[in-house]
DNA sequence: TATGAATGAGACTTCATTCAT
DNA sequence: CATGAATGAAGTCTCATTCAT
């Protein structure tokens, strides 16, 4: 049940050709994790990742058409990681307790370190293009949906605006724990317990 | 029981001396908060900023010698209103009960919502140069030491880093209710209700 | 015979006037001939010699209606000093010698120190508008003037290409000398000799 | 026997890499040169430049990232042509008399009219930026440092202060020579001639 | 396919000059 | 007259994107 689809391109070509390539790509999307991470979306320029990848910016263009391309890309891995351990969590099922929820959740947001800085700033950024703004809709609507079918389970007794409203202050709760951890990095394990016991208190209303 | 200095006429700007300087400024800070909300704070253009105020791009620049300079103004003004509500909650002194204290907090980020978004993207950005870099952290010190307070009124059992770690949470957690009600407008007062339970819950620990 | 007309204007209205208004002119222009000394004539702005000036952008602009007037101004100003200067040498008329001549030459160099940076500065721009254009040519043809008639009293024997040459090389040494001394202030009395004998040697021929 | 490093390749400039680039840069450079000797230093506009090289004005910054820049780089080829010329003087070495000298440094200051103008209007910018300011100081130093070679061979009686105070002198009377013969072009070999001797005199003292 | 040069719209900022108060 | 706000053309520089080799 992994990651949906990805960017899958279609199967063909000669395997060295082809790996050739996808390490390129790969090495693309890190450079360009990493240069949105340091300068926000806007201050990043194609031409500073093509140089932090090591490669020309003509190479760059070869396979992001775009910069707002790059970015829907940046955002689907994550998204695409993001739903690996959604769906880990929900399967579960029945064996989730609200604290282990909380935990799980606070985890995840913790563990997937890889990208998460970068597509923060891309979600940040208004202008990402309308490319992009498809893919911002899609990441949304995974957490979104994840999250409901987790209070679903945990918490049988809400519906309506009363879950909404419960998923909506989670989601945006968890947005911030990478942020607070990232600011005071020698009380991550305090602040982790903290929001941990946070979020139980506040699934459990 | 203004906060600190004089609100923002402090910074750097120069300071019109004559009353139609000053509404003009009004107008510019206006237009320059509406703007970057829109926008964020990169792709608000300086040109964009003066037609919507209706000036000329050099009547913007009379008084804000810097791009960086407006936004400083900006993160100033929105600080010292932040001040002034910290400061009023602060007055109530040992009448603060964590319920209190929940709910002034709540209503405190939601009562402040001229220029919190433009704010918002000023501080997200991570370009707005040295002279806004000031202005964050003055803010960010502003708003610290504020909960700092209130915290050792509600909780003076609290020392050390379990304080700083719950006066970290409780920052972020804060500046994400905004974003929250901004999300569902139609789910305010739930989740005004929800947040404000939360943090209590979250504060008394 | 002093400084033909100069800058006087018609003469009318009450003193105390009159006398506010010469003094803020001075004023002027002594804040243009040190900012426009210190930053070259392009970078010099009208707003800068304003507040050099203790004076507002409009009062300066009630006084001189261009930045290029102002050139002209302080070239007019300058090349009455210079005319008087070379006056007083011709008024030497036979008892000149060779040696005196230049003696007065370099002196004449070395002392009218005022103005004189922001003058360079004046001519070296290209761009100081037909206004200051004229002003340039008449500074140019007062000098060229003065040196020809200093000539001839020293060198009867030269006529035609060869007086002008003399001419020519002489108007372009003793404008270099003040850069000279500029240049390295301990040696002023050693250049200054050193000048003083090689103009000589080379008037002689 | 070109002088000291790789002539101007080595200042700040990104390098082309192709055929094609070097042939744009020298476009760019011989197009700066023009626009710069006409306008003066300030006056001169990179939009100018570009088109009078018949280039876009990103390509011109694709070249020089600066203006400042552009200006180095022009400062730098021409000191290099005087390093060349210099050492040529001094190859003669004990076959050198006062006289070979004073009509070696005219004629390399009139045949060096590449350029000149131009350098000489950066030279008098007051704002060419620290790294023309770098450039400006090294083509100084060749020009002293070789003068002071040349003169200890042919006047090797001389020390200290008449040493300095001689060749800060030379120094000024050459750049004064172009100017000299560019306003009277028609008198060039009379003003050539009157100029070499009046060095010679001035040299043997 | 890979490379890097070319392009030009558009961003920020400056400044001479005008004008209302 | 004095003041300082208003104006906008123009300048430097950036950068996403295209294209020739």
């Amino acid at each position: 049940m992994s990651s949906q689809k990805s960017t899958a391109e279609s199967v063909e070509m000669r395997a060295p050709k082809r790996e050739r390539g996808r390490q390129r790509v790969a090495n693309l999307l890190a450079a360009a994790s990493k240069i949105i991470a340091e300068r926000g979306y806007d201050a990043a320029t194609m031409t500073a990742i093509a140089v932090e990848a090591g490669a020309s910016i003509g190479s760059l263009y070869q396979f992001f058409p775009t910069k707002a391309a790059l970015a829907e890309v940046l955002l689907d891995q994550y998204g695409a990681r993001l739903g690996d351990r959604l769906n880990a969590l929900l399967a579960l099922q029945t064996g989730l307790t609200t604290a282990k929820m909380s935990e799980g959740l606070v985890a995840m947001m913790l563990d997937l370190t890889a990208d998460r800085t970068a597509v923060m700033a891309i979600l940040d950024a208004r202008d990402a293009g309308p490319e992009a703004g498809e893919a911002r809709r899609q990441l949304r609507a995974r957490l979104e949906d994840g999250l409901e079918r987790l209070l679903r389970i945990v918490r049988p007794d809400l519906k309506g605006d009363a879950l909404v409203s419960l998923r909506l202050s989670l989601l945006y709760m968890l947005k911030a724990i990478p942020a607070m951890v990232g600011d005071a990095p020698q009380l991550a394990t305090q602040v982790r317990d903290d929001m941990t016991r946070a979020l139980a208190c506040y699934i459990s209303g």
